[in-house]
DNA sequence: AGTCAGGTATACAGATCGGTCTAGTTCTGG
DNA sequence: CCAGAACTAGACCGATCTGTATACCTGACT
């Protein structure tokens, strides 16, 4: 498995760091093509100039965005499954986590997917990393899950995924509230069976 | 519970319903808001004028859409469960219909949660759409497997949905292979234990 | 002292955006 | 016969889009 899908290429400089900060923001709340870069530029106290001058295009924006969304995910997971400990522990964690991220980052559900409504293009430099965060989870889940049931590791991967993921759009589309928790539960009882 | 949503408003003569066709296929692919009605019209065969004549604003064509789309979904699945003869064979049958409604018209993923991702104001005509087609589909998963289980029909209905939707977003996003049929393995489980 | 990166301010270019308008054509029903 | 609905062709509007250019300022490191 290569890692790395789309390693930081921008040296963050103060401006740059507040303008990606502007623009995750505006991104997320507003969708990608509904923002444009002076947008962007204003909210962040920067000059289109310096826009350009960092990041060289908008495109190169949305991907700073997403890597740094990604990098951040990864990196607040790892933190809590760090001090876990047991396989049953880290998988439950994984939904108390996403249950919080979403309570902090993310009220109208998960950024990757809803770039993805955004992004047709394969090619497009964004598109490695939509999926590569998507098949880390499912990597993820597979991998805490193995310890438990070796056999079936792979199969009970997909359905923690399909139960998560399906969680994460219930809870942007708001379809019934505590989605990440009844996801939870789902979850416990499919692995202590 | 209020229904009928957002009724059909504009009558389809013919240019209309060529321009409605070409509009579903561009808005699907590429994103709402990427597609200018300059597009919708020149792909339709249809000028501008005959576009504002017949919906009156772009906002009104993206109505239609996914009116029209909400409509043949709910219409395909309902005529499939016709002929299912137990609650179980019904929920089964919902599996199966998403995931030949995938293939055929949903290579990347549910239209409407990809809509969602582009239309951030809940007062947007085409919100309720969106959120009435979810609403519909967990009470339909609810009311189908009450009869199974009368004390957890909440239950069920909800991680049912988690299930489906979690498998529509994995099909979208290629996580896996077999998502739906995987889910609707899952689903199975689920009713039969 | 001098260089240079990082920044501001602002004007501009060419394309495209949603939307309107005038003028003329075709078809159909009473 | 003729009114009206449905349509085409195409010019036009102001706003906004991504991206570029010129000119100037500031602080840090040699």
């Amino acid at each position: 498995m290569s890692s790395t899908e789309t390693p930081r290429r921008v040296p963050l400089t103060p401006a740059a760091r507040r303008a990606l900060v502007a623009a995750g923001r505006l991104f997320y709340e507003r969708g990608i093509h509904a923002v444009g870069v002076d947008l962007i530029a204003a909210e962040a106290g920067v000059t289109k100039k310096t826009l350009y001058d960092r990041f060289g295009s908008k495109e190169q924006i949305v991907v700073e965005y997403l890597a740094d969304r990604d990098e951040r995910w990864r990196a607040c997971l790892a933190a809590r499954l760090d001090v876990c400990e047991s396989p049953l522990d880290s998988v439950l964690t994984v939904f108390d986590v996403s249950r919080e991220w979403m309570d902090a980052n993310s009220p109208r559900g998960c950024s990757m997917v809803n770039a993805h409504a955004e992004i047709d293009d394969p090619s497009h430099p964004a598109y490695g990393i939509i999926t590569g965060q998507k098949q880390w989870m499912l990597t993820l889940f597979t991998d805490l899950v193995r310890p438990l049931a070796p056999d079936s590791a792979d199969s009970l991967g997909r359905s923690l995924m399909l139960l998560h993921e399906g969680a994460l759009v219930a809870f942007g589309l708001r379809i019934f509230l505590g989605a990440l928790e009844h996801a939870r539960e789902q979850a416990a009882a499919l692995l202590t069976r």
